[in-house]
DNA sequence: GGCTCTTTCGTTTTT
DNA sequence: CGAAAGAGCC
């Protein structure tokens, strides 16, 4: 199996030929770390060191398990189709089904997501009296979570762990979650984590097992997820080889827990002997690949690693000060549609932000120029309003658990309100049952019986009509009977939620598929290996591979979203948004580290800068309208710390002649005559934040309004030398109150002209019938008519 | 039960 | 400023 790795570089090769011992790979962004670990794993079972059966591979993401588990299987001819690949999540799961009774689980336990839990969480604080002003049930969830990662149950916390009524809730919850069956996300790895130093007989069958365990993204691995991998493979006893990916400079969420120090405790407490760095990068042009590790220098205690690169210098990385974030967006929609113009594809450009926020106004100027584009994350699709809503009647059918009986007990509307509901759970309360143990026994004349007992019998009535049936029959039942077909029939917006109703068939259908269930399995009935009925294993699935990220990933659309998303991922193009200080990096809270702060934030430059191929351009905003007002930001600390051998000042330079042809790097290759290098003097200290500053970095001023920017010439950096000989009549030859022409947008009104005397700038405001758009003279070929 | 008004809050987020 | 959640009203 010489061709496995003969195409390897040699340190990708000595990693992936480590003899059967713990080991950590360093693996640098863009060095072929999944690669690496796909191959390793081919490789011990082409070599025979290992079967299939003896492999675990973890990783964080589903998507990075499914990559994993879709390369194995180009890569062997061996079935892996049973091979342990999955999330931490997933796995843990895996294991709570097959030894559930062990784990102190009811068979048909529930896995709920963050937002299930916060509402499970407001629902007890009301039960116990607690006044969410004083306690913020968002904090308390953070609070149990937190403490699950430590592993901390209520019955050995102290009163330093728990403060106030925190300890008494945290038991209320554990309880109430027992006893309904449910378990959330860090359950799943501290209930198996105790399933396993609890239950030698367990553990030894699964240490025994996993001779190779695989862990990626290792640098994302929190408290508990190290000690649910020592749990696996215990140290001491050496059974096991632990091979560990990662890139300490990668970690980037510290905030939710993750923790690097795991990697060092790793080498330590496994007395790990190979550390392999992967520096060589297959991605980037070595301009971006000196400015990435010239900036990462500045992080203290790194495990040290250089990336290089064989494919030469390539484009200086461009930094554009713009004068605010209309005209950041602005410039960058016109780079994107001159590149398109000169035959790049959308697909090639990334725009990456801080936050969320910023994606507004590149949105705006997007969509006024007609420029394709997606936004990653958002809604994702079973978190929609009806598909929550089916979700929760089949787990009302497989085990009825508080918070999905509420969910659905009047909904669609059975004439059970608000009233009657408050009685049904004060009784419960009282009688110390579940909701669903109350009304199945339920005699208060109060409340309508025949509207609760109509509840219980349409649930029955599902149970029956869907025994026998297979999960996408079943899935389609419930939709009818449930009456959710009807009442979302009735909605106004019903295209599309009946849409996400088909989407759940087809998922189920899905599922069913994918799962290679028999014909006529009944989609109760239990499967045989996983311990669970195909709509328990559906539900899970619903829970834990909630991602429909990678949908519409291959189209041909601009990419926008935020650092943190773009981990991972890599573009030709990238744009690199709002380098002010304060917003990124983001000023620390009060309380918090701040040195920890600007390392976490300075690694999350290190991987917005290593997602580009080609081209990186930055961009910072003199001004940005956050709230309602006007910011001056200044620069980024972090712009800085990029050598000056590997930037150049400006943006994209219009084209000198009109009507040449312009080809995209010639057009962009330059910085701006007569402006110097002002980044040259950022090492000192006219860059940094001044001490008077408020600690966020921002200073507030006055209300500024748009169009009153807009109309002004091109910004500083453009400046004088895009005036034109030709004054703005002649140019353009459009006046407020001309009637023109639009290939997409029809006849429309022009109400104002801003920069009409720059020929790449000139923008006009242009009322069509759909609404105002924004556009860009040169690009949108307007017809004028009399 | 659903609409509208008011209030609140503002970093990043997978499982 | 604007989204989202909660309260209050019909």
């Amino acid at each position: 199996m010489t061709d496995l790795v003969s195409s390897l570089n040699p340190m990708q090769r000595a990693a992936v030929e480590l003899p059967a011992q713990n080991a950590l790979i360093l693996a640098g962004a863009g060095s072929g770390k999944t690669r690496v670990l796909t191959t390793r794993i081919a490789w011990l079972i082409a070599q025979g060191y290992a079967s299939p059966y003896e492999i675990l591979a973890v990783t964080f993401t589903n998507k990075a398990a499914k990559e994993m588990r879709a390369r194995l299987e180009t890569m062997l001819t061996v079935d892996i189709s049973r091979m342990w690949v999955g999330t931490f999540h997933g796995i843990a799961h895996k294991f709570l089904r097959l030894h559930a009774a062990d784990a102190g689980l009811p068979k048909t336990f529930q896995i709920i997501d963050q937002s299930d839990q916060l509402s499970l969480i407001k629902r007890l604080m009301k039960e116990a009296n607690m006044n969410a002003e004083k306690d913020d049930p968002k904090v308390i969830q953070s609070m149990i979570n937190d403490l699950k990662e430590r592993g901390l149950r209520s019955s050995v916390i102290t009163a330093q762990d728990a403060p106030g009524t925190m300890a008494g809730f945290y038991r209320f919850y554990e309880q109430r979650c027992q006893r309904d069956g449910l378990v959330d996300f860090a359950e799943l790895l501290l209930r198996s984590v105790e399933l396993f130093e609890n239950n030698a007989i367990v553990r030894d069958h699964y240490t025994e097992r996993f001779r190779f365990i695989l862990v990626d993204e290792f640098q994302d691995t929190n408290a508990l997820q190290y000690r649910w991998i020592k749990a696996l493979a215990n140290p001491r006893e050496a059974k096991n080889s632990v091979f560990c990916v990662g890139d300490d400079d990668q970690s980037i969420y510290a905030f939710r827990g993750a923790r690097v120090g795991n990697m060092q405790d790793f080498v330590k407490d496994y007395g790990v002997r190979s550390i392999v760095k992967l520096e060589q990068n297959y991605r980037s042009t070595s301009h971006i690949l000196d400015a990435a590790n010239a900036v990462i220098s500045n992080n203290k205690d790194r495990l040290g690693k250089n990336l290089w690169t064989d494919r030469g210098a390539g484009e200086r990385i461009r930094i554009y000060e713009a004068d605010d974030d209309r005209q950041e967006a602005r410039s960058l929609t016109q780079e994107i549609l001159i590149a398109k113009r000169d035959g790049a594809k959308w697909g090639d450009f990334a725009v990456l932000y801080r936050n969320n926020a910023q994606s507004r106004v590149i949105e705006q100027y997007l969509t006024a120029n007609s420029v394709p584009y997606r936004i990653y994350g958002g809604l994702r699709f079973f978190d929609r309003q009806e598909v929550k809503d089916v979700t929760a009647y089949l787990r009302v059918m497989v085990s009825p658990d508080d918070t999905s009986v509420l969910r659905v007990i009047n909904h669609p509307p059975r004439g059970i309100g608000a009233t009657s509901v408050a009685r049904i759970t004060d009784a419960a309360k009282e009688r110390a049952l579940s909701i669903w143990e109350t009304i199945s026994d339920w005699n208060d004349p109060n409340v309508t019986i025949g509207r609760v007992k109509g509840f219980i019998e349409c649930i029955e009535a599902m149970r029956e009509a869907c025994a026998g049936m297979n999960l996408a029959q079943t899935v389609r039942t419930v939709v009818e009977m449930s009456g959710l077909k009807a009442y979302y029939e009735a909605q106004k917006d019903k295209d599309i939620r009946l849409e996400n109703l088909t989407e759940l068939e087809n998922a189920a259908q899905g599922y069913y598929t994918e799962n290679d269930l028999e014909e006529d399995a009944d989609a109760f009935a239990v499967v045989e290996g996983g311990e669970m009925s195909p709509i328990e294993g559906f539900l899970a699935q619903a829970v834990l591979e909630a991602d429909d990220k990678n949908e519409g990933e291959g189209l041909d659309v601009v990419q926008l979203m935020t650092v943190h998303a773009s981990k991972g991922l890599e573009f030709p193009v990238v744009f690199l948004c709002g380098l002010e200080q304060g917003l990124f990096p983001h000023a620390p809270r009060n309380g918090e580290d701040a040195d920890k702060a600007e390392s976490e934030e300075r690694r999350l430059m290190y991987v917005a800068m290593t997602r580009a191929k080609k081209k990186l351009r930055i961009s910072w905003c003199g001004q940005r309208h956050l709230w309602g007002n006007i910011q001056w930001g200044e620069p980024s600390m972090f712009l800085a710390e990029i050598p000056e051998k590997d930037w150049v000042e400006g943006r994209p330079k219009k084209s000198e002649q009109p009507g040449s042809s312009l080809g995209y790097r010639s057009s962009f290759s330059g910085g701006y005559s007569g402006s110097g290098k002002s980044f040259s003097g950022a090492k000192d200290s006219s860059f940094r934040a001044s001490p008077a500053q408020s600690s966020s970095g921002w200073r507030q001023g006055a209300v500024g309004k748009a169009s009153d920017y807009l109309k002004e010439s091109g910004g500083r950096s453009s400046g004088a030398h895009q005036k034109k000989s030709l004054g703005a009549s002649s140019l353009w030859g459009l006046k407020p109150g001309d009637r023109v022409v639009h290939k997409k947008f029809g006849q429309g009104e022009i109400l104002s002209i801003a920069n009409p005397e720059s020929q790449d700038e000139a923008q006009a405001r242009v009322k069509f019938s759909i609404g105002v758009k924004e556009l860009l003279l040169v690009f949108a070929n307007l017809q004028k008519i009399s």
